[in-house]
RNA sequence: GGUCCCAUCGACUAGGGGUUAGGUCGUCACUCUUUCACAGUGAAAACACGGGUUCGAAUCCCGUUGGGACCGCCA
């Protein structure tokens, strides 16, 4: 069998979507596990939606989740150019060459023609698709639009009466009857090729041998299949994988949260997060498998094509979040460091004491789901002096806790620098030494020293807050 | 509306003729931690429905219902 090539061909719109980062990430995995070739093609054919600086964007995120391609922009390759728009007149040669052997033919209608068309079609229930009304046109008429310059598209010669059938590796067999299937425009006025005809004329062209994409192609898929075999070209093997789905199980869309890879990348979600959580949607390695924390060379070892599942997955944040919070505690603490850098930049930390940032990080990562949380929880490591007011002042007012204060800064002032083993002593020498225990000789310190009922271990603050704050502190109440 | 696709806990899924229908997230309870979180233990929670085929169907077939995608000179 000969080398597998996968392609992801993405429009350039200027973000990575999620579902486009998985049909990548299936591409990717495939390629990878068979030993074969990732392209990444740009389809830039729409001129009216180009995005300045969308590839790269496209690219930059891509690495940054490692998904590196063979060939493709930048990069290059022996089957470029990798940007649709840059071999216009290859696809006007094949589309020529389509309506020479009578495969396909000019038409001549304008936008607002067909609008109307559309909109009569909607009104009696009919299909919407275009009438193929141009197929009567005479050869003499058609020479004599085209001799007035007329503007033109070419369209896609439907055989009809015939049934397309074909493997999908996921779907199964689908059969489709050719009369629904529209005389695609092939070649736009403005001589740009559609999607359809630069898709299969680059996918031949490039040597894919898999179609790994979304199920929303899967009704264009006879359209390809007539074309291939008008080319008289092989037809790839089909990999059509289930939608990623909004919780109200519609296709996964803006208006229903954030669907820029990008977005996820900013609020703190780990690319390993990212990755793993992803892979697993719509897609399973098996039985006996019960773990699902993968790396993405684990990921590559068990991704087969035939486990890609055949329904839609709904997009769970819950779930990611699980996910990521648990590389954020695994990761490695300088790596989660610099990711952590613009958070806590942002709310005006010191950024030079590097040291005193990765400990901060260090007690507080079990609390993150994401990145973005960290300004949550790190206000007690910040604070320059406690506020607190209602119930909170009413404990610290205590006799009690004036008692454990004035106790605990004396011992404290005779530490040379606080070690959280240390602190922890003290509190008990405290304890014993006042009688006052639980509670009681907790809670105060804790709202002394952060202000909030809640958080990480107090030798851990005490460390990170330091002697001389934690004495302001203290003493403040005592 | 037409065509096509899909159907196991709330979500992601395993299983695919005989199972107490398994795991993960989430939820709840308990334990641990003098807090919260983490961790641990446990619980509630699913084969859409109706017909076949079969000794036996969640599993195979048909239908119904429900959901979705597509029907652009967008990709």
């Amino acid at each position: 069998m000969s080398e597998v090539r996968v392609r992801f061909a993405p429009s350039p719109t200027g973000y990575l979507h999620l579902g486009s980062l998985r049909t990548a990430l299936f591409n990717f995995l495939y390629a990878r596990h068979t030993g074969g070739k990732f392209i990444l093609r740009v389809e830039d054919t729409d001129q009216t939606r180009y995005v300045e600086g969308a590839v790269e964007n496209l690219i930059e995120t891509m690495n940054s989740l490692g998904l590196d391609y063979d060939e493709g922009p930048v990069k290059g390759g022996d089957c470029g150019p990798y940007y649709q728009s840059e071999s216009l007149d290859i696809y006007k040669k094949y589309a020529l060459e389509l309506v020479e052997k009578g495969y396909a033919y000019y038409a001549f209608e304008t936008s607002e023609e067909l609008e109307e068309m559309r909109k009569m079609a909607k009104l009696e229930g009919r299909m919407t698709s275009y009438d193929r009304r141009g197929r009567n046109l005479t050869e003499d008429e058609v020479k004599a639009n085209l001799d007035r310059e007329l503007p033109y598209v070419i369209r896609l010669k439907v055989p009809l009466n015939e049934e397309v059938k074909f493997d999908d590796i996921v779907k199964g067999t689908i059969k489709i009857e050719t009369n629904m299937v529209d005389d695609q425009v092939l070649l736009k006025s403005d001589g740009f090729p559609t999607y359809h005809l630069a898709n299969v004329v680059d996918d031949h062209l490039m040597g894919i041998t898999h179609i790994i994409r979304g199920e929303e192609w899967i009704t264009s898929v006879p359209k390809h299949i007539i074309l291939y075999k008008a080319f008289g070209w092989d037809v790839p093997e089909m990999v059509h994988c289930p939608l990623i789905l909004n919780p109200d199980k519609t296709k996964l869309s803006k208006r229903q949260g954030d669907v820029a890879v990008e977005d996820y990348l900013q609020k703190g979600y780990l690319p390993e997060a990212l990755v793993n959580f992803m892979a697993l949607l719509g897609w399973h390695p098996g039985e006996g498998e019960s773990d699902e924390l993968f790396s993405m060379d684990q990921l590559i070892e068990k991704f087969t094509l035939e486990r890609i599942q055949t329904s839609g997955a709904v997009f769970s944040v819950e779930k990611l979040d699980w996910m990521n919070n648990h590389y954020i505690k695994e990761y490695d603490l300088d790596k989660l460091t610099d990711m952590a850098m613009p958070f806590f930049k942002h709310e005006h930390v010191d950024t030079n004491d590097r040291d005193r940032i990765k400990e901060v990080l260090d007690t507080i990562r079990v609390y993150l789901n994401k990145l973005d949380e960290i300004p949550e929880h790190i206000g007690m490591f910040y604070n320059d002096e406690i506020k607190v007011g209602g119930h909170q002042e009413d404990i610290l007012k205590e006799d009690t806790s004036k008692t454990v204060f004035r106790e605990l800064a004396k011992k404290v002032e005779a530490m040379d620098k606080i070690e959280p083993d240390a602190f922890k002593e003290k509190m008990k020498e405290v304890q014993t030494e006042t009688g006052i225990k639980g509670k009681q000789l907790f809670k105060p310190i804790r709202i002394a020293l952060t202000g909030s009922e809640d958080g990480p271990e107090l030798p851990k603050i005490a460390q990170i807050l330091g002697k001389d704050k934690v004495l302001r502190f203290l003493k403040r109440w005592e």
